[in-house]
RNA sequence: GUGGGUGUAGUUCAGUGGUUAGAGCGCCAGAUUGUGGCUCUGGAAGUCGUGGGUUCAACUCCCAUCACCCACCCCA
């Protein structure tokens, strides 16, 4: 085999599909039940969105980005996140003149990121996520959360942690950069090489480094929360009374800092036990910066990503299956020659009907085609046989008891939709 | 981007220098007259990832390359 599928990117096989449909039934259902409207935007958007949305201090716009120029010299990078491209949505369609709050949500948005692949790690993945701009209190954040955790919880996953934090905002965060230097400092010599960069760029992210050392470090760092302004205490405490209410298990995880910086105020993740390991299913959190930042009114927003293929591999841990779901319903089976014009024709007439119906397309013997419906699971054969048509009839048989009947064919439409009824 | 492992039929794998490369599962077909699941029998199917090199001879050794798996980094 000469061409493959690119490094990092996968095929969604018919044999997974009602797997993914369930998942995404899952995922509308749960989102409409909160008054939130779909979106899609492009796979595809001018490089300056993210440089500008995502920030240009984080890996994902360094070096993670799928970036080139197209023939008109543009540069244009595949979405690395789906936040930025919902924003400029809001922004060029104004949606932010509608009444508020304006609630949005994306279904298997397809994510690039030029990573190595590894487990739960792909070039291509494809992320749901909601948005809702506008609010300033922490109803829209416990909203969200509380809609994905729904999510996770219709699709029977259990023992997921839910970690939240607040990362402050542009009042408190810089006294708290002020006082987390003050304290690297003594440490400088400590710190990773890349953490020394850090110091001067991003110092939060120092918190969340997976060097050893760095961590240690990082334990007895000054906590942002002994450093959030008022209005940032009141809506942390505010969402937790919220979560709480609805008890919701959360652990408040002050390392917990997210690789954007658009962040402000709530940041959380659900985290998935994996047998190698705890791995990150969900991010989100709040940026109520970022519209302004990227050409819009000064709105709020909330919001958060969660990765399908990671859900999936979750289901697998948890060994859950989606419910199975017929191929076909009624299989016409034919008996030589003069019986294929009569199984296409009834064939077709249940499919018009409403009815999911196939036929022999290879001219197999009536054992064949008998065998190839048990393998697809098909609960009713029809037999169009030499005998029966010339009475002017054909067979039903439901496959699980090995019942027959004769029927009549001008009727048999009717009759079989009648007997599939009666059997549900 | 760095380091380690792997790459042989549709699939899971065996085969480590020597005639026409094997097995289980799957697929297709048959086991007397027009009927699935179990069993038995037979069959099809491989440019041994790709490209070079060493050798009388390479799936087997060497180099490169691509992809996958794993770890780091980071994250969904």
């Amino acid at each position: 085999m000469h061409i493959q599928s690119p490094k990092g990117t996968r095929d969604m096989l018919p044999k997974d599909s009602f797997l993914w449909q369930w998942i995404e039934h899952t995922m509308r259902k749960e989102a409409a039940l909160a008054s939130y409207l779909e979106i899609r935007t492009p796979v595809f958007e001018y490089t300056e969105l993210f440089e500008r949305g995502v920030g240009d201090t984080t890996d994902i716009v360094q070096k993670e980005m799928y970036t080139f120029l197209d023939k008109g010299d543009r540069s244009i990078t595949l979405k690395p996140e789906g936040t930025a491209g919902a924003v400029r949505a809001l922004i060029e369609n104004k949606l932010y003149a509608e009444p508020l709050p304006v609630k949005m949500y994306y279904l298997n948005n397809p994510i690039f990121r030029y990573e190595n692949p590894q487990h739960g790690r792909l070039r291509e993945h494809h992320q749901f996520g909601m948005e809702c701009f506008g609010v300033k209190g922490p109803t829209a954040d416990a909203e969200v959360i509380m809609t994905v955790l729904r999510i996770l919880n219709q699709l029977g996953l259990r023992n997921l942690s839910v970690k939240i934090n607040s990362i402050g905002c542009p009042v408190c965060r810089p006294s708290y950069h002020e006082a987390l230097r003050a304290y690297l400092k003594a440490h400088f010599d400590e710190l990773c090489p890349q953490c020394k960069e850090r110091y001067d760029r991003n110092p939060l992210r120092v918190l969340d480094c997976k060097e050893k050392s760095c961590q240690v470090i990082a334990r007895n760092a000054p906590s942002i929360l002994d450093h959030l302004c008022e209005e940032c205490d009141t809506h942390f405490e505010g969402l937790q009374q919220l979560l709480n209410a609805r008890q919701v298990p959360i652990s408040i995880d002050p390392q917990i800092v997210r690789g954007l910086d658009y962040y402000t105020k709530t940041v959380f993740e659900i985290i998935m036990q994996s047998p190698r390991g705890e791995m990150a299913l969900c991010g989100g959190g709040r940026y109520d910066g970022l519209v302004k930042e990227i050409g819009g009114p000064d709105m709020p927003g909330v919001g958060f990503g969660i990765g399908t293929e990671r859900i999936i591999l979750e289901l697998q841990n948890q060994g859950i299956e989606a419910p199975t779901r017929e191929i076909t319903t009624v299989f016409i089976a034919s008996l030589g020659e003069e019986g294929r014009m009569p199984a296409y024709q009834l064939c077709m007439d249940l499919r018009v009907a409403g009815i999911k119906a196939d036929f022999d397309h290879m001219n197999r013997s009536l054992k064949a085609q008998f065998r190839y419906a048990d393998k697809l699971g098909v609960p009713y054969m029809v037999i169009a046989g030499g005998d029966e048509l010339q009475r002017g009839t054909v067979k039903i048989k439901e496959m699980k008891t090995g019942d027959e009947k004769e029927i009549p064919l001008a009727e048999a439409v009717s009759t079989i939709k009648a007997i599939i009824t009666q059997d549900q």
